[in-house]
DNA sequence: TCTGGGGTCCTAGGACCC
DNA sequence: TCTGGGGTCCTAGGACCC
């Protein structure tokens, strides 16, 4: 039987600025959110300082300061990059590789591995430790689900792996195992077992189908086949394309001005379109969405408009159009405004447009050719070397990130510098 | 002063069709 | 006045993940 290796970067963002900043270890670093808002990875010293994932950084700003601590803005370009290094050295092993998350991936090992899963996982452990920096934990079992549980007590263990096959040790794991911990069970439905008196992997396990189902549908139930160690949970390693796309940013500062939020969603929307050439397709539906601020006790307003476009594009110029008239559509004077953002569904392939009679085929037309040439400009020369003026040229709402480290490994500009200090 | 962003899948219910 | 049954598609909302 062929087996499951999942693999997952242990607190990725501050690991990836460890890498550049080896003076960091042993110490308590967290990395925020966009708009520095809140602390989205820690260190194990951040951990034992009581600071929590989602913790606002303005709440324990003090608490970090005061213990030595060191904070960063996230910085996705070095975490990108980082992360596709580590995928690239998993890419090696003779397995089926799913790219699950930017800092975990699934390895499927076929059976004529089996006898030397333990020495494979500490091979992966060290090769990628040494080649990139990244330490990570190994967790391996006959399922996705079961390695999801193997992977986090390899995360508290001296070696970073752990594996488990027998039904024994699987029975005796799964005892142990609350179901908060459970891949597929989350806040929620771990509060209605518990009702149900039912604390425990193990306990679940043991109840009947029909009641699971009806409990946590149907994906619920396969989670719990996937614990009993029948793997039902399909790859998504054939899925690239993705079925919605979405760009939004909170402001730094309270947004008022309509010009603002124009020049905002302009952004978006281009950033948006960009994703959406990238896999090739073009969108039929637009969605704008604009937000004040949830916390405040400021009059709240938030609203959603849909736009549907006469035909599937994926032209930028058209694309900020159809954001515009759905912002003029829910825009009202008066508030305070946080967020906005811009969504695409309906996706289909350029391609699908060839042939159709009815609508200009966006492949091959004059406005793809302009669209190509934009991309690889920017892509070449940097972000924004070519942009619509539409999306403004200070965007003073533009987020704040005033931790932020160099992009070291993807701007020629902000390489390293090593200091003698550092080594 | 300061509270993120981007996804997927499933279900129930309504609209609509024959 | 009486008014079926079966099916599909779409959408909003809720759950989950990282």
């Amino acid at each position: 039987m062929s087996f499951v290796v999942l693999v997952d970067c242990n607190n990725f963002y501050v690991s990836c600025e460890r890498v550049f900043k080896p003076c960091l270890e042993q110490r308590p670093v967290v990395v925020l959110s966009n708009n520095d808002g809140c602390v989205i990875a820690r260190s194990k010293e951040a951990k034992e300082l009581g600071i929590e994932m989602g913790t606002p950084f303005f709440k324990c700003r003090e608490l970090l300061l005061h213990n030595g601590g060191s904070i960063f803005s996230s910085n996705y370009s070095l975490y990108g990059d980082l992360s596709s290094r580590v995928m690239q050295i998993l890419s090696l092993y003779p397995a089926e590789i799913e790219i699950y998350s930017i800092d975990e991936a699934f390895l499927v090992f076929p059976e004529s591995y089996s006898d030397r899963y333990i020495s494979l996982g500490r091979d992966i452990r060290e090769s990628v430790k040494k080649m990139t920096g990244i330490p990570v934990s190994v967790g391996i079992s006959k399922t996705r689900t079961l390695a999801k549980v193997a992977n986090h007590i390899a995360k508290h263990s001296q070696s970073g792996v752990y594996s488990f096959f027998t039904e024994q040790h699987i029975q005796s794991v799964l005892k142990k195992t609350p179901v908060e911990n459970i891949w597929g069970i989350g806040y929620k439905y771990a509060k209605k077992l518990q009702q149900n008196n039912i604390y425990h992997a193990h306990d679940l396990c043991g109840l009947p189908d029909t009641w699971i189902r009806k409990l946590l549908t149907k994906k619920g139930l396969q989670t719990v086949w996937e614990l009993r160690g029948v793997s039902c949970i399909e790859s998504t390693a054939i899925r690239i394309e993705k079925k919605a796309i979405n760009t939004s940013r909170s402001f730094s500062y309270p947004v008022t001005k309509k010009t603002d939020i124009y020049e905002a969603l302009s952004t978006f929307t281009t950033l948006n379109a960009e994703k959406l050439r990238k896999q090739n397709s073009c969108t039929q539906i637009v969605c704008v969405y604009l937000s004040t601020n949830r916390f405040k006790e400021t009059p709240q307003y938030s609203s959603f408009h849909s736009i549907a476009l006469p035909f599937p594009t994926a032209e930028t110029s058209l694309l900020i159009k159809a954001s515009f008239e759905g912002l003029d559509r829910i825009y009202r004077e008066g508030y305070l405004y946080k967020k906005t953002g811009c969504l695409f569904v309906a996706l289909s392939s350029q391609k699908a447009s060839i042939n159709n009679l009815f609508y200009p085929s966006y492949y091959d037309s004059f406005s793809n050719n302009m669209m190509v040439a934009m991309d690889s400009l920017n892509e070449k020369y940097g972000r924004d070397t070519l942009y619509y003026a539409s999306s403004g040229i200070s965007r003073f709402w533009s987020m704040k990130r005033e931790l932020l480290t160099s992009a070291y490994t993807t701007s020629w500009k902000q390489l390293k510098e090593v200091e003698y200090s550092e080594i």
